[in-house]
DNA sequence: TGCAGCTTGGAACGTCGTTCCATCCGTGTC
DNA sequence: GACACGGATGGAACGACGTTCCAAGCTGCA
């Protein structure tokens, strides 16, 4: 319980919610220990007493964004609470662009590390409860979080300058129109729905996504006889 | 069509090769342009000519080789092209390990680039041959997308050195004891699929997951009437 | 043969992650 | 109440990286 030296004493807690929000600010790439020193008041080496390296700090800073996010989700039917995880983690994503990249690569890098079984639990345990057998619990469970990682991924927008709505509009008509311009024999898919792309709603068409994954798993493992 | 100075001329297309053949070799962290400029026997500077920078080329190098991945998937049913588009994935992830986290991180910042399009167009084609209405084909299409983009995330096994095998062994025994042992109160689904996890088929896995995404989308837009 | 411009290769710059170490200060000891 | 111990600090230093810049080389055309 020392404190040496400082009375906003340093600590890992209060380096990785630096960190967090350094992320927020800055983005993925503005993440940087002389950043952080300068923001903490203090060096370089004074946070590698407390976090062993860059990684563990990026790791850090995820499961405390997941954690807090998934802290509000209340008990419900079992699709309910697949849904209120699911948009938990979208609304941590809008807030925390950083998180889409980060949660994918945090989780397949160190399973080991709390985020993964923190989510693995949030999905899995509404999953068991949607009735499927207990042989099939890790691969439902699975199928579930695939959906929802790569989604995450997906929906990260980088840009963060100026108003992000305004971003996100001139980031999808630039892809959609790029889409329209392929080549008409080798993209036909791509260029018909480059328009329901380019105004399509983003949490809408994950929560349905969603759905449908939960529905191919209860056709898949009817539930009652 | 000059070719300044050398016989084995420097073109984009060999670098990307070259880029390719190192990320295989050394990694993600691996590819820097002082190994690349080792590798093919020039300096950064006449690299920096033929790509713009590194973000360009881990692009380029992603593109190959889901390019060269996705070349091999024929005609056929609309459900076994989809299996066929995801297994191709699944094995080039076998062999570029690196790719697993790539492909989520250049579908999202680059969206006009040229892989987006070719997945979307890979996966998009057999589901709307599925028979889902027209309105729902991007969503649909999204869905199974993320789902694969997940499944390949998490699918990237990082170790390299000695047996693949045996690393992917070693890591998921870890990982599964390290469930194990969390909290019985806070982690309970977790411990009890641990042992799933630990002798889970990959591959076998993936499938019976894109089943269940395919199913479900089928569910939610019934073929026929 | 000479010139113009595409192409090359490597030096140089600024920034990063990480290591190292001199210094500081709270705590326990006598 | 002095003193030493060791946990904690902060900043200098190192090597590697991405990128820029430029002098030089080579090729194709006049």
């Amino acid at each position: 319980m020392t404190r040496a030296r400082r009375s906003d004493a340093l600590s890992r807690e209060r380096i990785v919610e630096a960190a967090v929000e350094l992320l927020d600010a800055t983005g993925e790439a503005g993440l940087t220990f002389r950043a952080l020193s300068e923001r903490l008041s203090t060096g370089a080496g004074a946070i590698y007493w407390h976090v062993a390296n860059k990684d563990e700090l990026r790791g850090a800073a995820t499961d405390a964004v997941v954690a807090s996010a998934l802290a509000g989700v209340g008990a419900a039917a079992p699709r309910e609470v697949l849904r209120a995880v699911g948009l938990a983690l979208f609304d941590a994503i809008d807030e925390h662009p950083w998180l889409g990249t980060q949660l994918g690569a945090q989780m397949s890098r160190t399973p080991q590390g709390p985020t993964t079984p923190r989510l693995l639990e949030a999905i899995g345990r509404p999953v068991s409860a949607l009735g499927v057998p207990e042989a099939a619990w890790f691969t439902a469970t699975s199928t579930v979080m695939y959906y929802v990682l790569g989604a995450a991924g997906q929906n990260a927008v980088n840009g963060r300058a100026g108003s992000a709505e305004l971003d996100r509009t001139a980031f999808l008509d630039a892809a959609a129109t790029a889409w329209e311009e392929l080549d008409a024999d080798d993209y036909p898919f791509v260029r018909r729905v480059a328009a329901q792309m380019r105004d399509h709603d983003d949490q809408r068409q994950f929560v349905d996504g969603l759905d449908a994954v939960i529905a191919g798993i209860l056709a898949l493992h009817p539930p009652g006889r």
